[in-house]
DNA sequence: AACAACCAATTTGACTTACCAATTAATTTG
DNA sequence: CAAATTAATTGGTAAGTCAAATTGGTTGTT
C-alpha cells in the first residue's frame, strides 16, 4: 500500500499536526527546505503537499513570507449541533406530512415493494437496509423530489452522527417486533389511501422511538443529565395535529 | 495581479479544457512532459497543477500510465431535478409544521425580530433578506437544529437555481402586499400561540404561492404545458391537515 | 492459422539535486 | 523618520535517475 505518492504522507502528517495544535491556525509552518529536512524528502515534494493542503484549504501561502495555518472556518457541520432527539422530532413531523401524500399518490408496485421490506425485516437479515428502504419508498412515492431530498438528508444526519447511532442502536435492537408492527400500521394506512391515518401512525412510530430514546439515555445517563432531558420530554413530543 | 503562482493558471486552464469536453471523462490528459512544453512551464509546474486538480477530485492519476479525467460523479446534484413547485410544496408542509412548533416554543425577543422582519418588508429596501429571515427566525425559534436544517435546505434550493429563482421572481415582484399581509397573519397566530392557526396560515402562503407559480408558468408556457401542469396542480395542492 | 504467454523496449509518472529569481519583512543607515 | 540594504522565504526551472505500466513483438503451443 506504500504505491501512494510521497507527497501524501506529508499531507497526512502536517494536517495531523495542525489538528493536534503542533500548529495553532495563523501560525506559520517551518519553511520549505526545514520540512524537507525533516521529512527527508526533496523540496518539490514539500511544495506538492503544500499545494494539496491549500487546495483543501488548510493552509495559505503567502509569496517570501512563509505558509500559514487557515482558521478552520468550519463548513458549519451539522453533524456535532444535532441530537437524536432533535433529528427524530424532525422526522417524525416531515415524514408524517409525506405519508399523508403518499397515502394519495403512492402506486400498488411500490406498496409491493413497501410490503417487502417488511418481510425482510420480519426475516431479520439486515433490519437497517429494509428500515431505511421503508421510509425512502415512501418518500419517493410523493413525486416530489425535494421531500425526498430533505428525508435523505434527514437519514444522513441520523446514520453519519456516531452518538445518534449509539442512541438508535441502544434503542432498535430490542425493539424490532414494535418497529415492523408500527411499520405495517403505516403500510396499511397508505395502502388504504387513508391519509389522515398515515400520518397518524407516521407519528405513532417515531413519538415511541422518542420515548424510548429518553428511557435509553435516562438509563445511562447521571443525575443531572435526567432532569435536563424531562424538561425536554415536553419540548420535543409530538404535538396532536388536530387539537 | 499575477502574483498568483504559475500553476493555478495551468489548473484553471486544464479545468476549462475538461469543463468544455476537450477531455472527456474517462480520457487521458496529455503526458506530463508535453504539457510542460505546451505550457511553456517546467514539470514541476504541471505536476503540481495537477495535484491540485487531483485533490479537487477532478482528474485521477495513475503511475506509469497517465492522468485520467474522473466522472464528474455529482453529489446527486439536486438543483436540476427539483421545480419551483415540488420546492414550495415541501416547504409548505415542513414549515408549516415547524410554524405549529414554534407557536408554543417561540420567545418575546425573537416575536420582535420577527416583527421586524414585516416593516422591513414594507417600507421595500431588501425584500428578499426580509423574507429569508422571517422564515430563518421562525425556524431557529424551534430549538430543533434539524429542522432549521430542513428548512435551511430547501432555501438554499430555492435560492439556487435559476430556473426556480426566475419563478418566484415572476410571483414576488407583483405580490409583495400579500405576501406581507400573510407573512401577518403567521406572526399574529405566532404571538398568540395558536398552533392550529400558524400551520393553517403558514399553509395558506405558500398555497398561494404555488397557485400563483402556476398562473405565471402557465402563461409563458406552451399549450401542450398547460395541459400538463393542469394535471399537476391536483397532485401538488396542499392537503388540508383535518380531513 | 490462432491464441496465449513471455520478454524487452518505450512511455510515463515519481522523485531528487542544484541553481537562480522574486517577494516580503526586518535591519541598517543616512 | 525614511530610504536603502540585507536576510529569510517562497517561486520557478533544468536535468537527470528511478520505477511502474503499456506496448509490441517473439516464441511456443494448440
Amino acid at each position: 500500500m506504500s504505491n501512494r505518492r510521497l507527497f501524501w504522507r506529508i499531507v497526512e502528517s502536517i494536517e495531523k499536526s495542525i489538528d493536534s495544535g503542533s500548529y495553532p491556525s495563523g501560525s506559520r509552518l517551518p519553511p520549505e527546505r526545514e520540512l524537507a529536512q525533516s521529512f527527508d524528502v526533496s523540496r518539490p515534494t514539500i511544495r506538492e503537499a503544500i499545494i494539496a493542503l491549500e487546495v483543501r484549504g488548510r493552509i495559505e501561502v503567502k509569496t517570501g513570507s512563509g505558509v500559514y495555518v487557515l482558521e478552520q472556518a468550519n463548513i458549519t457541520n451539522p453533524f456535532e449541533t444535532v441530537n437524536a432527539f432533535e433529528v427524530t422530532q424532525a422526522r417524525a413531523l416531515i415524514e408524517g406530512e409525506v405519508a399523508a401524500i403518499a397515502a394519495t399518490t403512492i402506486t400498488k408496485p411500490e406498496l409491493k415493494r413497501l410490503h417487502k421490506t417488511l418481510l425482510d425485516m420480519e426475516t431479520g437479515r439486515d433490519i437497517a437496509a429494509a428500515d431505511e428502504e421503508f421510509h425512502q419508498i415512501i418518500a419517493a412515492s410523493t413525486r416530489n423530489a425535494a421531500m425526498m431530498l430533505s428525508v435523505k438528508n434527514l437519514w444522513k444526519l441520523r446514520s453519519s452522527t456516531p452518538e445518534i447511532i449509539d442512541d438508535y442502536n441502544s434503542v432498535c435492537n430490542s425493539d424490532n417486533e414494535k418497529t415492523l408492527a408500527e411499520h405495517n400500521a403505516i403500510y396499511q394506512a397508505l395502502a388504504a389511501g387513508n391519509a389522515t391515518e398515515a400520518r397518524r401512525t407516521m407519528h405513532n412510530h417515531f413519538n415511541r422511538l422518542i420515548n424510548t430514546l429518553f428511557d435509553a439515555v435516562e438509563t445511562k445517563a447521571l443525575e443531572e443529565t435526567k432532569r435536563k432531558n424531562s424538561e425536554k420530554r415536553d419540548l420535543y413530543s409530538i404535538p396532536k395535529v388536530n387539537d
